[in-house]
DNA sequence: TACGAGCTCGGTGTGCTAAG
DNA sequence: CTTAGCACACCGAGCTCGTA
């Protein structure tokens, strides 16, 4: 007989043991049902399947043992005393063994035990396991539970929450596509297995049903998108290419090849103009359709005009209606005009586009455009309209720095060629120009050994008048 | 603005998986 | 083994985009 001292537990479990001989109640509300002998077989099982290193067999006739047993019901006792954290360990345990085999099978994930479960513990006297276990599942399976899987209750099996995509597709009547594409883009969780063949199931958490029908719900296409608003296509695009839209997929950048726009920020515009007197039109007012036919032909013109609305800095008056969405916008055609004429002139305050910056330094444009593409003239680029624009000081840097040789040719009063042949005696080469890089316009850095050398010119050549 | 190439969507049938 | 349920393949319809 051992002498070392019994652990508390066991000898309450003896004493539950001891109970149940004697016909007398369990401390255990959970085990009265059983009879002894169901009751061993229980702590065996037990005993076996939470031991984390599992070294005895159920099958092994040794399990019988004194010794084994003595230590398999300690660890059954652990489980039971502590229902039933203890025992969702227990399964945690169990599944971490098979883990790595990714596979959606209860028999597989839980091997033997749930074998076992079904087969010697299915009586109504074991309903505190089995309902143990579908809680486990219940809150722990991440993957789908066949409706087809008798051996769980109806209600576990048709509420789940983890169900497969195409379930989900189903209920909410939209495609599996549709809520495949939210999982790729990571906008609802997923959990995904590969069965042995290679194919890949994916479940999907039915909590996240709402959501998953506002996402849906919420997306339009292009041509939808461009029906709600009352516009063309490119005009939607333009009003997307300067971040009106909200969050925007493009067909390009989507696996699905559509557009997919979000259908509140569309009402969220449409809103702007909703509450508008209908009214026809007349000389005072000018409709948006009118406007985007025949006056807002630049890229930017369109989007400016609805971030200025936005801001209210120009608000629509009247709705025409005849037309759906913005184009039934009616703008006070004086508004409008004054508000076109500061877009056009007044934003740029002192900055020239190309063709005004060829007319300030009475060049060709196509010299202006060459002179900025190569980098002699600095620009910058307008955020909306993707203009090159030209600031003064950016021309007076560049009359600073470079020179054209028509310029010096006229001081000399020589031909340009003749100035070229000259200055190349110097050693003095263009830096841009026919020959040089294609320039139409033969320029020179002014530096000083370019005024030195005209200085040297000067002197030899005689001004004609 | 119209048109065609090339793409995706969505419905349906087929075959595979996972249960009893 | 049989069967329920799922994924995949296929195809016509419709959509997008680039070009003229």
């Amino acid at each position: 007989m051992s002498t070392e001292p019994a652990d508390d537990k066991e000898i309450e479990l003896a004493q539950t043991l001891s109970n149940k001989l004697h016909g007398q109640d369990s401390q255990i509300l959970n085990l009265q049902p059983l009879n002894l002998k169901q009751l061993h077989s229980l702590l065996v099982t037990l005993g076996v399947y939470a031991n984390p290193e599992r070294r005895i067999d159920l099958r092994n006739q040794s399990i019988n043992s004194q010794s084994s047993a003595r230590s398999l019901i300690l660890t059954a006792s652990k489980v039971l005393f502590n229902w039933p954290d203890s025992f969702h360990q227990m399964l945690d345990q169990i599944q971490k063994v098979s883990e790595k085999k990714n596979t959606a099978r209860l028999g597989k994930r839980f091997g033997k035990f749930y074998e076992y479960l079904y087969t010697n513990y299915k009586g109504p006297e074991f309903g505190f396991l089995m309902h143990e276990f579908e809680n486990y599942l219940e809150n722990n399976w991440k993957h789908a539970i066949a409706a087809r899987n008798k051996r769980l209750s109806r209600r576990l099996r048709s509420g789940h929450i983890w169900v497969p995509v195409h379930t989900m597709a189903v209920e909410l009547n939209v495609s599996r596509k549709a809520i495949s594409s939210l999982i790729e883009t990571g906008e609802i969780d997923s959990s995904r297995v590969r069965t042995t063949m290679g194919r890949e199931v994916i479940c999907i958490n039915r909590l996240q049903r709402e959501l998953i029908r506002s996402l849906i719900l919420d997306r339009v296409d292009l041509k939808m998108a461009a029906e709600m608003l009352g516009l063309q296509e490119n005009r939607v695009c333009q009003l997307y290419e300067h971040h009106l839209l909200g969050k925007v997929i493009r067909a390009k950048e989507n696996a699905s090849g559509r557009w997919q726009l979000s259908r509140s920020s569309l009402e969220q515009i449409l809103i702007l103009g909703a509450n508008l007197p209908e009214a026809a039109s007349d000389g005072d007012l000018i409709g948006l359709r009118h406007l985007l036919h025949y006056v807002l032909n630049k890229p930017f013109l369109f989007p400016r005009l609805l971030m200025s609305v936005m801001k209210k800095e120009i608000l629509p008056i009247s709705v025409c209606k005849q037309e759906r969405g913005l184009s039934a916008w009616q703008f006070e055609r004086s508004h409008f005009k004054h508000w076109h004429i500061e877009q056009l002139k007044g934003s740029r305050k002192g900055a020239f586009t190309i063709p005004e910056a060829a007319k300030y330094l009475k060049i060709k444009q196509e010299v202006a455009y060459h002179l900025v593409g190569s980098g002699y003239i600095k620009c910058v680029m307008e955020e909306d309209s993707q203009l090159r624009l030209v600031t003064l000081s950016n021309l007076e840097d560049f009359k600073r720095n470079y020179v054209f040789g028509v310029e010096l040719s006229k001081q000399l009063s020589i031909s340009p060629k003749h100035l070229c042949e000259l200055l190349e005696h110097n050693n003095i080469w263009p830096i841009s120009g026919h020959g040089v890089d294609g320039g139409r316009q033969i320029i020179y850095r002014r530096d000083l050994v370019l005024q030195r050398a005209m200085k040297d010119l000067g002197e030899i050549i005689p001004v004609r008048n």
